[in-house]
DNA sequence: AAACCGGGGTC
DNA sequence: GACCCAGGTTT
């Protein structure tokens, strides 16, 4: 891909003019310091800025800087970031600021390969903080990139491939300001996430539509190509949902894998999930050791994650009788009902909780 | 290179 | 439903 069609100074000068004049106020935003772009990037890796803010209001508050950061407790941070997803960056964002506090003297470190080093800093996340806190001029290639410039030059290539995310590095590395390189690389940012979107591009506001093969050919929507995901695979369960002397039992899952050390009604997977009620005595004596009296099923529920398709029933128990034994949790709590509320369940059994509670 | 790892907005 | 998001780590 050539650069020759494309004049670079006056693309970069529309670009930030353009995000200077319409760049969404983020709290992250214009500051001195590199710890809020550092705690932003973490929230945003994989996750859209409305889905994060609430979560940096409740991190910066409690953790402002990082040292309170290096010193926080892992369960406090897993709490906080329960809802968001990819739990093994709230575990990593915990390692990197005691890393820095460490190994680098509370600075984030100022070259790329250090910044790599970090545990949960990939090439995004390195580049980001490098050029948007300390001004260095590297590119960061994320979705919106991609995107944008996968429109700009009508690249056809599937973007799933190595081969087109290294064509489109070099594109970025040619394209990038080296004199802002961090407002450059928030606007290329910023024009895909407002305006250059994955579905109906607004390309009527586009700063920079007369730079834009996709958009002068109004196939802008066509790109980026990219080939479909594997199938998801398919899981089903039933949620045990046991109460008894007014508390209601917990486990804590493993501390690798899915739902890495998230706390969730034990539960038994099946073949199907129709044949419930004669089975449910015999999985929940073969699964967990113990019996109980059966008071009711929940409807199938669904949850869809990025590669797993969940159905499940919520089942209530009152009265377990008998010793529990499992080897797929490392911990088991009985935690009153009255403290439910402030309880943070993964996403999936705080549905199983709410069908309870609705009943 | 491919698989694994969440949740939510949007059409 | 299907797509995709300010991606990183492991295999």
């Amino acid at each position: 891909m050539s650069l020759n069609t494309i004049k670079i100074v006056p693309f970069q000068r529309i670009l930030l003019t353009w995000f200077r004049h319409n760049q969404r106020s983020l709290p992250w935003r214009g500051q001195t310091d590199w710890y809020p772009v550092f705690l932003s990037e973490f929230l945003l890796q994989q996750t859209r800025v409305q889905q994060a803010l609430p979560y940096y209001e409740k991190f910066i508050s409690a953790y402002p800087d990082i040292t309170a950061l290096a010193a926080a407790d892992e369960d406090d941070i897993l709490a906080m970031w329960t809802g968001l997803g990819y739990y093994a960056r709230a575990r990593n964002l915990l390692k990197a600021a005691r890393q820095i506090t460490g190994r680098f003297n509370g600075h984030f470190p100022h070259t790329y390969k250090e910044a790599l080093s970090l545990p949960g800093i990939g090439p995004y996340t390195a580049t980001a903080v490098l050029s948007i806190a300390y001004n260095q001029p590297y590119p960061v290639i994320d979705g919106n990139v991609i995107r944008v410039l996968s429109r700009i030059f009508m690249i056809s290539e599937d973007t799933r491939l190595t081969s087109t995310r290294k064509t489109i590095e070099q594109l970025a590395n040619q394209l990038i300001d080296k004199q802002q390189p961090g407002h450059f690389n928030e606007a290329l940012m910023e024009l895909g996430a407002i305006i250059c979107t994955p579905r109906r591009p607004n390309c009527s506001s586009c700063p920079v539509y007369s730079f834009c093969r996709a958009g002068q050919s109004k196939q802008a929507e066509s790109f980026p190509v990219r080939s479909r995901p594997p199938e998801k695979r398919k899981l089903n369960h039933f949620v045990f949902l046991i109460r008894q002397n007014g508390a209601i039992l917990l486990a804590r899952r493993p501390a690798t894998g899915l739902l890495a050390g998230m706390w969730e009604f034990p539960y038994a997977a099946t073949d199907n999930l129709d044949s419930a009620p004669a089975e449910l005595p015999g999985l929940l004596q073969k699964t967990y050791g113990i019996k109980g009296k059966f008071r009711s099923v929940s409807p199938v529920l669904q949850h869809i994650y990025s590669h797993i398709r969940l159905r499940y029933r919520a089942v209530l128990i009152d009265d377990a009788a008998g010793k529990f034994k499992n080897k797929f949790y490392d911990k088991f709590v009985w935690k009153p009902l009255t403290e439910m509320d402030n309880l943070r369940l993964h996403t999936a059994h705080a549905k199983a909780w709410n069908w309870l509670i609705e009943q």
